[in-house]
DNA sequence: ATTAAAATATACCAATTGGTATATTTTTTT
DNA sequence: AAAAAAATATACCAATTGGTATATTTTAAT
């Protein structure tokens, strides 16, 4: 049975995450926090030792989420290529999706914590290097079952795929239109059926 | 004659810049700026009208140099195609070059002013546009002078190149990894010489 | 050189910042 | 139900925030 401050920590985050993925770290204020959730700051400082833990947990708290809707997303096919397909499909919508987690956390909260928080930015590669590495064993499951050629380099693939990705996430949040990332989209489905082919 | 009032003002924008681009704007404080600027907050204030304005100001400074860079790079070819292939050229240094303006001031501005300075954010969406627009006014040279397809949607291949560049510039300053850029540079060269050949 | 004007420094302001010690309330265990 | 433990609220702190009124200094015009 969870304990009530573990009830209480996962709530705080839903509260909060968004906040400081809109706001960055430093636009955020520990006022801002105890409105939006509703609580003093002793239960917030109860269940977080200091703000900058506390953005932490919230990040890896909406990255845990993103995470397993695009897993979820991807069971849809047992198919490397179609996975990768259903990866550019999971991101037609993400600007939409991203909204309600305050947009792009790894985009966001990657360029806030450069230069000023160490251990955010930490929590930032990690996620990146893990997105990557999923992906590219995606790739390599395709390479073994012979529906990706040899010649594909698996994980520069999959950086360019999440370069590609990051690239019109931030267009398209910057400019307010999706033309950035449909195109891109558009892009990487045609890149995916000429490079990866056997 | 420049006034002092310029000159000083000049000289603050110049220690100011790099501050603001790479800390963001609420994690810059007043005091941040005095203490670089070497200036006290009479100076600042007497100069500028408050925090916003001088964020503004700073944000159009380092755009403008950053402009002026690129315009003189692309002078050493009067080709279209050449210039594209120059554009590309120009952001093989671009990590060094704008490690000293503090980041990409497009990436960075870009994304700490979205959901907290409307007026910071339009600056900078003037800025992609004005990049865009340059872009794809090359384009339409090169298909004037016939060296580039007709079938080319200049402000589309553009917006592309852009996008590109930006989701490179992200991943690389957030990995402190310059393969992203190096690859994606690379891609750039091929879909320039495979997409806008006549 | 004197004066007027412009530029900068100083000293201050109320409001807000992240954080904490302690009191109170709510849960859980017995 | 009573006692112990856990969780939350309250009231406070020193430091910092952006900004300003005014004094002083520096520059430019006469």
């Amino acid at each position: 049975m969870k304990t009530k401050a573990e009830i209480t920590s996962q709530y705080i985050l839903e509260m909060v995450a968004p906040i400081f993925n809109k706001n960055g770290y430093a636009a955020t204020s520990m006022h801002d926090i105890t409105q939006a959730v509703g609580l003093t700051k002793g239960a917030i400082y109860g269940n977080f030792k200091n703000k900058e833990a506390l953005a932490i947990a919230a990040f890896r708290f909406t990255v845990k989420n993103l995470l397993k809707q695009i897993s979820i997303h991807l069971e849809q096919s047992n198919s490397p290529i179609q996975k990768l397909y259903l990866i550019v499909d999971f991101y037609r919508n993400y600007y939409k999706y991203s909204q309600e987690l305050g947009g792009c956390p790894v985009l966001n909260i990657g360029v806030d914590a450069n230069n000023q928080n160490t251990l955010l930015l930490e929590n930032v590669r990690q996620v990146i290097e893990k997105i990557q590495d999923q992906i590219a064993n995606i790739i390599e499951d395709g390479i073994e079952t012979g529906e990706i050629s040899t010649e594909v380099n698996a994980m520069l693939f999959s950086k360019r795929l999440y370069t590609l990705i990051q690239g019109a996430i931030f267009m398209t949040y910057t400019m307010q239109d999706e033309l950035y990332m449909h195109e891109t989209l558009d892009q990487l489905k045609l890149i995916i059926s000429n490079e990866l082919k056997t």
